[in-house]
DNA sequence: ATAGGGTTAG
């Protein structure tokens, strides 16, 4: 094929319209004289009519316009018609024309366009050698780019940078420090791109060495406070997992725009910092920093996390006020945020409200309804999810299915989806010894662990324990329990699980001595926490807490529901034995902590849910208490704990005691 | 001409 045939080049489109163009148009040209609107082609003929032909400057303004806006055929039909016509291209215009060659995604028109740049003399043009190595890069290989590379007089500043870039993309950073260095040793004088490149390479490398030798280099040119480098710099020491070069860097920089202050939130948010994270976005904020939809869907999963679903919502209506554009991304986030600070009707509201969905609001939905105990509309939106989208499954929403199974108790349903999955995780198998231990099916449980030889790990064996829990299967849980001591020696709950089961059986001596091994062992059980939000502040409670202003109507309230009960005839369950936390159990029943958390939020409002989370699991007798509180106050209370939420109402929990 | 930030994972 010849570029310059004419046939090749004008292959517009029917629907294209020549928009770009419009700095030519002159009001007779555009119409015909029937009122009827002209094709394209005839436009932009009378058009190359009106350009002169030594004007190399106007035909080179064309062909810029067209490549701005995307019409990169015309750019093509533009250039054919120059050459066409015996116009000279110039410098300005051999670049340009490559550009479009590479957007358009053709490889054999580039390399005619190639040839006629060595014909015109131009290939030894700087920017005629960026672009192609930039559209060799992109549709042929590195290899060949670097060729044009190495076969070019001189190299300049950003075809270095241009190379390094197509090796970082082709997934080999050490190649690409390997140039940065290389240049900076023949004495380019590098510039912040340049630095910002070597710098991600750093961070794709992991390494702090590496990273903090390209730091050096910037600090000497004088260029560490440039915001792109620092921005870089602080990416690199995220990757490498060095937060404290990161904060070291984000708290240096004399100027910081949003994207520095995201990077540096969302890295506390990633490793649990979620406080943290949320008090460097209000900083942002009275900083004068406005936030993007960007950094505001790095904030959200702190919201959600620490379950605040007030301070989550506030950051809905600032987006909402300032027309912030939340996209698909940030739709996800929001969703997620509610579901995870139990406001699951929020989610669905705005699910149901998105006019494209992609795997991760399908995922985050069904985990979503399984975590509220209704599995089963997880179920239905599973099906509906395959049903209405072309959606490709990843392992994160077999996870979900899996776990909704669990919550529905749907065990055929689970084994078919367990079966669907190509290569199953260890999370996906941890979820089906759940979903068979919840349904009580301990046998098939066992044979499963044996077939898929997971029996050593503790997560399958937890999950195994919580159907024993359900179930009351004691002597089984007890042999699990043994299981996850010697698993896990350093883990305090196990030792704490088995010293309640041996309190369960009144063999306190056991007690005793399963005390004094964890205190020899120099371990610490975890203490239970509840917290509940009210006026923006956070209420915290341990077990038999008395330390809050309140807490003489805190208890007394819990006195008199305790006193209801009892006229009720509903006796207080009193069976730790496959508990995991110890205080408790020696605490009366009113003191625990999510009950005081419960009681606080009773009593400090008239109504609406009262929304606490507890940071270990809630015990049974806890569980039965909640329940018949929320039937005597009517209120509905919402209750999270690390599995699950438990939406208490009328005497009944969405758990379904489960 | 070359460039730094985002969502699920029970």
């Amino acid at each position: 094929m010849d570029i310059l045939q004419p046939t090749m080049v004008f292959c517009f489109s029917s629907t294209q319209k020549p928009m770009s163009i419009v700095q030519f148009r002159r009001p007779r040209d555009l119409r015909s004289r029937s009122g009827i609107a002209v094709v394209p082609q005839n436009i932009t003929h009378q058009l190359f009519d009106e350009i002169p032909l030594w004007d190399t400057f106007a035909w080179n303004n064309l062909i810029q316009t067209h490549l701005s806006n995307g019409d990169f055929r015309y750019v093509l039909s533009t250039y054919g018609q120059m050459l066409l016509r015996g116009v000279r291209p110039d410098r300005h215009t051999l670049p340009r024309v490559v550009s479009a060659t590479r957007l358009l995604g053709d490889l054999s028109i580039g390399k005619q366009v190639h040839g006629q740049a060595l014909k015109l003399g131009f290939s030894s043009d700087q920017y005629a050698i960026t672009a192609l190595i930039e559209m060799y890069g992109h549709l042929d290989s590195v290899d060949m780019a670097k060729l044009i590379f190495d076969k070019s007089p001189h190299h300049n500043l950003v075809s270095w940078t241009l190379l390094a870039r197509l090796y970082i993309v082709q997934g080999k950073p050490s190649l690409a420090l390997d140039l940065f260095h290389r240049m900076v040793d023949v004495g380019v004088l590098v510039d912040p791109v340049a630095l910002a490149t070597a710098t991600s390479a750093c961070g794709l490398l992991k390494s702090l060495q590496q990273g903090k030798l390209v730091h050096e280099i910037a600090r000497r040119c004088g260029l560490e406070y440039d915001v792109l480098v620092s921005n870089s710099l602080l990416k690199m020491y995220i990757d490498c997992d060095s937060l404290k070069d990161a904060r070291f860097v984000f708290d240096q920089m004399p100027s910081k725009d949003v994207i520095s202050w995201t990077l540096v939130i969302r890295s506390y948010v990633r490793i649990g910092g979620f406080n943290e994270g949320l008090k460097l976005f209000r900083q942002m904020n009275l900083d004068g920093m406005k936030p993007d939809s960007l950094s505001i869907a790095s904030i959200l999963p702190a919201c959600g996390r620490i379950a605040s679903h007030k301070q989550g919502q506030e950051i809905h209506g600032y987006m909402l006020r300032n027309g912030i554009y939340s996209n698909l991304k940030v739709k996800n986030a929001l969703m997620d945020m509610y579901v995870k600070s139990g406001a699951i009707t929020c989610s669905s509201n705005i699910f149901a409200e998105l006019n494209e969905k992609d795997v991760i609001s399908w995922t985050v939905m069904i985990m979503g309804y399984s975590l509220h105990g209704r599995g089963k509309l997880g179920v239905e939106l599973f099906h509906q999810m395959e049903k209405n989208s072309k959606t490709q499954l990843d392992d994160t929403t077999y996870a979900a299915i899996l776990h909704a199974c669990g919550t529905a108790r749907m065990v055929d349903e689970g084994k078919f989806y367990f079966n669907r999955i190509r290569s199953p995780t260890m999370a996906h198998c941890a979820l089906m010894v759940s979903l068979l231990a919840r349904a009580g099916l301990f046998d098939e449980a066992m044979v499963f662990i044996e077939e898929h030889k997971i029996g050593k790990h503790a997560e399958v064996q937890r999950k195994l324990l919580e159907g024993c829990r359900i179930h009351r299967q004691y002597a089984l849980g007890k042999r699990v329990v043994e299981q996850l001591c010697n698993l896990e020696p350093l883990n305090a709950e196990n030792y704490v699980l088995l010293s309640n089961w041996y309190a369960g059986c009144g063999k306190w001596h056991m007690v005793d001595k399963l005390r004094e091994t964890i205190r020899d062992m120099g371990l610490k059980p975890r203490k239970a926490y509840s917290w509940i939000v009210f006026r923006n502040k956070v209420h915290v409670f341990g077990t038999g807490d008395v330390s809050h202003p309140r807490s003489g109507r805190i208890y007394s309230e819990l006195q008199r529901f305790m006193e209801e009960m009892r006229v009720q005839m509903v006796e207080p369950i009193w069976d730790f034995r496959l508990h995991d936390v110890d205080e408790e159990r020696e605490c009366i029943q009113t003191g625990h902590s999510e009950l005081l958390a419960i009681s606080f939020g009773l009593i400090s409002s008239q109504d609406g849910p009262v929304r606490v989370t507890k940071n270990l699991r809630i015990c049974h007798g806890s569980h039965e208490f909640a329940k018949f509180i929320s039937k005597m106050s009517r209120r509905e209370i919402i209750l999270k704990d690390p599995n699950t939420f438990h939406h208490f109402s009328d005497g009944f929990c969405s758990c379904d005691d489960y």
